[in-house]
DNA sequence: CCCATTCTTCATCGCCCGATGAAGAACACC
DNA sequence: GGTGTTCTTCATCGGGCGATGAAGAATGGG
């Protein structure tokens, strides 16, 4: 991006389409690095090498291209339920190499862009947790069924979002320049054992009647 | 806060250093709710009762007044201390419950506030991982001794980052409405798993040599 | 009583923000 | 070749931001 000079005159220029897909890669890109408040639509413009008033031309406010980029319907719930093809006793692994190779690829993957705007804005926090909700709880809960499975669904989360803002955010070694399958080595069985290790402080009746 | 009407008029009112000590409970509690980026000086001043150019005056700059709120030379590293004086068998639950306990006070405790700044400020990204590092890395790895404590460490910041995220910034449920005991029965013993658990991948030649 | 110091207010500057509206340039169609 | 639609630019508005500087009011010391 950023080669946006040669005597650029008014009119026509591009097909419409490119230029609207060209401000929504940019603005991915800076609302994942940035998060929602500190991205300005006016650099969103610059980068893109477009008018700023072509943003609200095609997206209307600044919270318009938010939420198109944070639109989650792409190849994402597709890696998701990639994840729980597979058969339970490996799940952890699964989970964490999905996650942070697509957080790697630093190309959508809205997660982090919510985790990094949800702090400011409300509305980000509300994605973030209807998203984690949706997409995380809810099915691990499903595919466990035992009655502690909201409890270990939770746990869960927890190591997601650790790990997110370990590596991405706060950038914390010796996390955020471990290989992917380092991570997954230490992390998995980790996750794993939130999901089915033993049973620990979960009380004998509850399981019996869930059984 | 908030009772700053009844006709103030130029000079002196009160004795300054109580003027001072308002702002930064005020932006102690801004900081902690908004972030950085996202709490300004004039809300600072307005909810304090008193008149935005008294921030500079005091503090010089935001980043200053900013500087001043999360300098941590408080009790909180004397909390941490208490973490570390205890058994290695119970650090887990000591840990959860010191974060937990510590972070519910809402007053001061600058890692949420440093957790929801980091995203848009560089300098408490900065600060977040220096903090990390030296008051959780360093000691724990210390306490340790084992070749594989770094890593032993890193897991446990997970922990602590995805629980402080999932509880204070995303509100993810059950964990935002879970009470202390509750979650210290949940994410103590996987604390003290991550710390004195099974060597699991390490290799034993590493830890033959630690001993 | 005066004067220096300390605290407080006010007016304002310059900047960048999100957003609007009009006007112009390239195209498509007939 | 005119005509209307689509895309693009430009100028600008209103507002909030961080920050500054001067001036005014309470205080305390001589």
């Amino acid at each position: 991006m950023a080669e946006h000079d040669d005597s650029r005159r008014p009119g026509r220029w591009r097909s419409g389409a490119e230029s609207k897909q060209r401000i929504l890669q940019v603005a991915r890109e800076l609302f994942h690095q940035q998060g929602y408040g500190s991205t300005t639509v006016r650099a969103i413009a610059t980068a893109a090498g477009v008018d700023p008033a072509m943003v609200f031309y095609f997206f209307g406010t600044k919270q318009g291209l938010f939420s198109a980029v944070t639109d989650m319907s792409g190849n994402v719930p597709q890696a998701i339920e990639a994840i729980f093809a597979g058969d339970l006793d490996t799940i952890g692994a699964r989970i964490v190499r999905t996650l942070v190779e697509n957080l790697d690829k630093s190309d959508h993957m809205p997660l982090v862009m919510l985790t990094r705007s949800a702090p400011t804005d409300p509305r980000s926090e509300a994605l973030l947790r209807e998203f984690i909700d949706r997409e995380i709880t809810g099915r691990l809960a499903a595919l466990l069924g035992t009655p502690d499975a909201a409890l270990r669904a939770a746990m869960v989360n927890v190591q997601i979002l650790g790990l997110a803002v370990a590596r991405y955010i706060a950038r914390i070694e010796p996390i955020a320049s471990s290989s992917v399958d380092e991570l997954v080595a230490t992390f998995g069985p980790l996750v794993q054992h939130c999901l089915t290790g033993g049973t620990r402080h979960v009380d004998v009746r509850e399981l019996r009647e869930a059984e």
